[in-house]
DNA sequence: AGAGTTCTGTACTGATCGGTACAATACACA
DNA sequence: TGTGTATTGTACCGATCAGTACAGAACTCT
């Protein structure tokens, strides 16, 4: 009994997302947003209150659409952990070829807005060690990691996180790909999930 | 045959990397910057010619102060460039436990305005690649590491620096002490620089 | 058809952004 | 003691920022 919204909540949402994945959290205006999203500002307050809440909603919708789905890869698949693990960092070498230099919404979170603010610190540190628990599993079911300890595999699973966070951060940064790829390399190497080598 | 300046240029500059270092880029506004260096607009634009050219400056101040002084410790001191390597993640562990939760410009600046802006990108490329080097050459000088290919010690340099850049990027989104020290463990682990082990 | 309700469009707010204009000032040198 | 010169202080600039006020529009239900 009112007027109809002309725009899919959702639908936007994953604008929103988009578009902070793409300018990060500042650079992200509402002009931007609003152009983006194909809608008024009325519109925007309405539904999503103001623009840090709106941030963090993009946040969870990427959680579902990105941190979710690279977890699958590192949860579900292959039945050996570590190759999950390797497919995983292929993957972001995957997508930097393709050109795709947005690193990951998450980790410049994490470098940005989450330095300042407590409440996206929140959410940003919960995202952070889903992906981390999510290694932690892949290395328990790894036949190479299977023999270490709880605590080494602890210890490594958080390893693996910080190395995921520091190439996505410089892919954003405009990293050239062959000295991505090189990381890639080495870390592939050492979790020894191992498929074919590739060279840079 | 002038008027003195009040303020010593190189005492300002400092202030600025500091003030940058803390808030990052964007965060960092005029008055901040003013009120920090303890200088007026006037001055300060006689001095700097606008925001991204002091900027530019203090990352090239960090770069003596900070990024210089952590290649030394991948250089200079103990004859095994892997206990070298173990001491630049270390006293990254030793800074984060003194309740520093900056992280690093250099990092910050990766994640944040390199990613818009080509002339801050080029010089944190400059950075990152030196520090690169600064890897390979622990890592050939290294006992654990010398039998290895040029190839792999170049992968694992590059490797090395986004474990860097990953950890002092979670360091500045409030990860907690234990998730950094973990990261930490399983890295000194794998480069066997080895002296004694520390727990979470 | 009319009332009630929610959304949309536009215009506006005050604050802050980076940057500039220009006069007053403080010195070195003549 | 002037005079030239570079720095400083202040006042200001237009642009942009996030956010709001409010009238009009579009729908459902009676």
């Amino acid at each position: 009994m009112a007027r109809p919204r002309k725009f899919d909540i959702e639908d936007a949402l994953k604008d929103a997302m988009n578009i902070f994945w793409q300018h990060g959290y500042d650079a992200a205006s509402l002009a931007v947003l609003l152009e983006g999203m194909g809608m008024t500002r009325s519109s925007l307050y309405q539904a999503f209150i103001d623009k840090k809440t709106l941030f963090l909603k993009a946040l969870d919708r990427y959680e579902v659409e990105a941190v979710d789905a690279a977890i699958a890869v590192l949860t579900t698949g292959s039945e050996d952990g570590a190759e999950r693990i390797d497919r995983l960092f292929c993957s972001v070498i995957e997508a930097v070829k393709n050109g795709d230099q947005r690193g990951c919404l998450l980790c410049s979170a994490a470098a940005g807005p989450a330095a300042v603010d407590p409440d996206i610190s929140e959410v940003v540190q919960r995202q952070l060690n889903k992906m981390s628990q999510a290694f932690y599993v892949a290395l328990t079911q790894s036949a190479a990691h299977a023999h270490t300890s709880e605590q080494e595999r602890g210890d490594m699973a958080e390893m693996l996180l910080s190395q995921y966070v520091g190439l996505r951060t410089m892919i954003r940064s405009k990293t050239r790909d062959d000295a991505v790829q090189k990381s890639v390399n080495a870390m592939r190497k050492f979790v020894g999930g191992g498929r074919s080598e590739v060279s840079a």
